[in-house]
RNA sequence: GCAGAUGUGGCGGAACUGGUAGACGCACAGGACUUAAAAUCCUGCGGACGAAUAAUCCGUGCCGGUUCGAUUCCGGCCAUCUGCACCA
């Protein structure tokens, strides 16, 4: 093989001088924005999942290129993040140091990878020019009654004096010093993505998303459809709502459960009680939330003392806390009816809690319990022989009518706690004063920006808390003393709007122009990992709806089309991880196979949306194809001069038969990201190529050259530097990669023969050639003038005779 | 536990809406070229029984079903992976 690295260096030179790449918003065409999911600068070089991610995907780009379209296919970085942060707590450096090097070589890699990319559309997120407009963001949700402050339980260890996010708790401990987390309750602010809820879920129908991906999102946003049922406590001092998708089972309540955290825990806890009841919220404070709904764990709980009334029969029931009710799910109050729910009959036999049937099976019969479907109602008074269905719309209007329930639906997503007591991120724009309270900082005022020297160790303060300039500043309304917000913002929200601003990513006077993002937005194609399905891919769902309802956006699905790239596992089949000691380095395959082998066999030797474990085995396999197609090259080349009139034979036509069946196979491949076949059907067409040339005395230079120059083309978005190369070995001056994709000549396509598959009770026997541009039924003549048909037909006896027409031939016969 | 995905030769992987299972490669084996090796080219390559051919049978995780015909559709299992985590 000839190609080398070095190639790859001398294209990479070339294409920057003429500015190939160089994004022209009035280029002809019609616009295609094809994104990937930008990536976190977390080491200095590219791994081997960028490449897996990237490398396909730039093919893509450049597919669509050659198909006519002006492509838009930016790339940057989302830079702030914890990793830097830890990386500065290790060794000192400081994370924008280190971050913006990360970026300059992975800028650079990706540069070397054959990336089609236009710097001059990128965002870095930890830069001021484009925070200053995450921050913006934020203030335009503050002000839209989107952003609020409330308390909020965090993972906080007391050794280190520090917030941990929830990748730093192992076991319920501190990754660091191995000290029991607690949960600690701070004012933090939140993105009220639960009013958008029910359109998240609406939207999703229309999108040309995997069916996968939309379920989980369908989950995570967990829509419920149930009743709010009051209870109120027995001397009419307290009342609370539960919600329940069971209230047909609301005769069978024996107790009812609040979250340890409810307020409502300190008012109702009786005197008996409060030492017990104060013993078991401690124990709950050191739970993470994943130990505390662990099916693994046993259920535990502690009574208050307090009671309550059941509204639809009047039976008076205890008021329990327990860990599994969690204080931000529906009202933080669950009605236990143990007789129909599995996790409540475990509860109640554990503490002895009356047990009361109240649904038999659809028959009327009595089942074991629990019972947990659906059945007919007993012992419920006037609702007994009622079908469960019945009875929840019965039960739910009666209590309507008491004033003491109601229909209600309820969704598990929460909404978006944004704050982080972070140093690394884009700080919250928000101000207090003594005075006014809550001051938004003016937009004139923005960026806030974040201090370069601060002491970003850990010790029980957040880091910008600690830095007196940053900190003190003056109230924008009354001029008075007031303070900074100290934390910083979630990554997620730095990149739930990145989207819209490449387009315009140099705008220092908006977030973004309406009328350019209008123009570019939605997004063609997205195309990123699947881990992303539920907290990424809302957030950026959320935010164009935002968008839209500040007038800002005329779409509100920021991604039409999704697609997952899969995952390169280590050689054992595992994640690839440090830890493991299992991960693979791109760097030593490119400097010894140049950057297009790499791509080839990553789109070659893996499905791309399903990865699988690395195995370098089958570089070969692309090595070799490579030299066979030099070869070719240098045998074609003198062909260019012959002119030897040679007719346009049998053997012509069927060569430029496979070569437009190659063009329009892999054309559809590549659009649907099946690169492993199109690269197939590629080798194809150079088998057909050799083999053209190998066994012919007479070869017809204008179709050869024809199809070799086709075959380059086709190459070109799949290996640029490489076609490129052979493409100026073939005397072109300008580059392949301003080629348009090749068109299909339907004639030469149908021309030759095809095979029809004769088959006896749906088993292959023979198979008859037939011109491919037959009509079915000259096709079913030749069937049956065939000798070994004639003969199938007579030796047998002929039930059925099945004919697909130009497809398949089938004959039912009875078995003798 | 729930949800989703996957299961095809020694390996990576093909097979459009039910219509020739194993495309294209890797590995392997035999042959040609070579003093030899590498490279290259040619041939073979799911299994069984055959003699190298022909024919036949079995074969897409397992069991069953629908169908002229099932990798594809249906029912029931098994295994692996991923995500979510008692969601009331």
């Amino acid at each position: 093989m000839e190609y080398s690295k070095s190639i790859d260096k001398k294209w990479q030179k070339k294409w920057k001088e003429e500015g190939l790449y160089k994004y022209n918003p009035n280029g002809k065409g019609k616009k295609f924005y094809t994104l990937e999911m930008f990536s976190y600068p977390s080491g200095a070089k590219l791994h081997l999942g960028h490449w897996f991610n990237y490398g396909p995907s730039d093919s893509y780009a450049r597919f669509k290129k050659m198909q006519g379209y002006n492509v838009f296919h930016p790339m940057g970085f989302d830079a702030f993040g914890l990793p830097a942060e830890n990386y500065a707590i290790k060794t000192g450096i400081h994370p924008e140091d280190s971050t913006l090097k990360n970026i300059e070589t992975m800028k650079m890699q990706l540069d070397e990878m054959g990336g089609s990319y236009d710097w001059d559309y990128s965002v870095q997120t930890c830069m001021p020019d484009y925070y200053k407009w995450t921050q913006w963001l934020f203030l335009q949700l503050y002000k839209a009654g989107l952003a609020y402050k409330k308390e909020a339980p965090v993972n906080w260890c007391d050794s280190c004096k520090t917030v941990l996010a929830n990748e730093q708790v192992i076991n319920g401990k501190c990754e660091r010093c191995g000290t029991v987390v607690e949960r600690k309750k701070l004012a933090q602010w939140f993105f009220k993505i639960t009013d958008y809820a029910e359109e998240l879920l609406e939207g999703l129908k229309d999108l040309d998303w995997p069916e996968s991906t939309k379920k989980v999102q369908v989950n995570w946003i967990g829509k419920s459809e149930g009743t709010e049922v009051t209870f109120k406590g027995e001397n009419g001092d307290f009342e609370f709502d539960v919600f329940t998708t069971r209230v047909d089972t609301i005769n069978g309540v024996t107790y009812v459960v609040i979250a340890p955290e409810s307020e409502l825990v300190q008012k109702i806890t009786t005197n008996e009680q409060k030492q017990a009841v104060e013993d078991y919220i401690k124990e709950t404070a050191k739970l993470n939330e994943i130990d505390r709904l662990s099916t693994e764990r046993p259920k535990t709980g502690v009574a208050t003392g307090a009671y309550v009334i059941n509204p639809v029969n009047g039976d008076k029931i205890p008021v329990w806390i327990a860990d599994y009710v969690l204080e931000d799910y529906g009202t933080g109050a669950v009605m236990a009816v143990p007789a129909h729910d599995t996790r409540d009959y475990a509860f109640a036999q554990k503490y002895n809690l009356p047990i009361k049937r109240v649904i038999n099976s659809k028959d009327g019969e009595e089942t074991e319990l629990p019972f947990i479907e659906k059945g007919v109602l007993v012992d419920s008074g006037k609702y007994n022989g009622l079908t469960s269905e019945e009875a929840k719309i019965k039960i739910t209007e009666d209590l309507s009518k008491m004033g003491e329930g109601k229909k209600s639906i309820n969704y598990r997503l929460k909404d978006w706690l944004v704050s982080r007591q972070r140093y690394w991120g884009a700080p919250i724009p928000i101000i207090y004063c003594d005075k006014c309270g809550i001051v938004p900082v003016p937009e004139k005022d923005l960026p806030v920006l974040l201090p370069y020297d601060v002491e970003f160790k850990p010790d029980g303060e957040s880091p910008l808390k600690k830095s007196r300039e940053f900190i003190n500043c003056t109230c924008p309304t009354c001029g008075g003393h007031a303070t900074r917000e100290a934390d910083t913002l979630d990554t997620f929200v730095c990149s739930s709007w990145y989207e819209l601003r490449y387009p315009d990513a140099r705008n220092d006077k908006q977030a973004f122009n309406k009328d350019t993002i209008n123009k570019m937005a939605p997004i063609d194609t997205y195309i990123g990992g699947k881990e992303h399905a539920a907290m990424h891919l809302i957030y950026v769902r959320f935010m164009a709806k935002v968008l839209r309802d500040l007038g800002y956006l005329d779409f509100d699905e920021p991604f039409k089309k999704l697609v997952h790239q899969g995952m390169i596992l280590g050689p054992d089949g595992n994640k690839m991880s440090k830890s493991k000691g299992n991960t693979v380095s791109p760097e030593e395959y490119i400097e010894k196979y140049g950057s297009d082998v790499f791509r080839m066999y990553l789109m070659f030797g893996f499905d791309y949306r399903q990865g699988g474990p690395w195995d370098e085995n089958g570089i070969d396999s692309i090595v070799r194809y490579f030299s066979r197609i030099e070869r070719l090259i240098e045998t074609v080349i003198p062909y260019k001069d012959k002119n030897s009139n040679n007719s346009v034979g049998s053997k012509e036509k069927e060569l430029l038969r496979v070569k437009n069946q190659t063009i329009k196979a892999m054309g559809q491949d590549i659009n649907d990201f099946g690169f492993n076949t199109a690269i197939a059907r590629s080798m194809e067409l150079l088998n057909k190529l050799t083999d053209y040339m190998r066994d012919n005395d007479n070869i017809n230079e204008k179709v050869l050259l024809d199809t070799v120059t086709t075959y380059i083309k086709l190459l070109a978005p799949l290996a640029p530097h490489f076609s490129e190369e052979q493409w100026e070995k073939l005397g072109n001056k300008e580059s392949v990669h301003k080629e348009t994709w090749p068109e299909i000549n339907e004639d030469e396509m149908n021309g030759g023969t095809k095979e029809i598959p004769i088959q006896v009770n749906g088993k292959l026997k023979l198979c008859v050639t037939v011109d491919a541009d037959s009509t079915p039924d000259e096709i079913l003549k030749a069937i049956k003038e065939n000798d070994k048909v004639k003969e199938l037909i007579e030796t047998n006896n002929i039930k059925k005779e099945i004919y697909v027409p130009g497809k398949i031939y089938n004959l039912v016969v009875d078995k003798k």
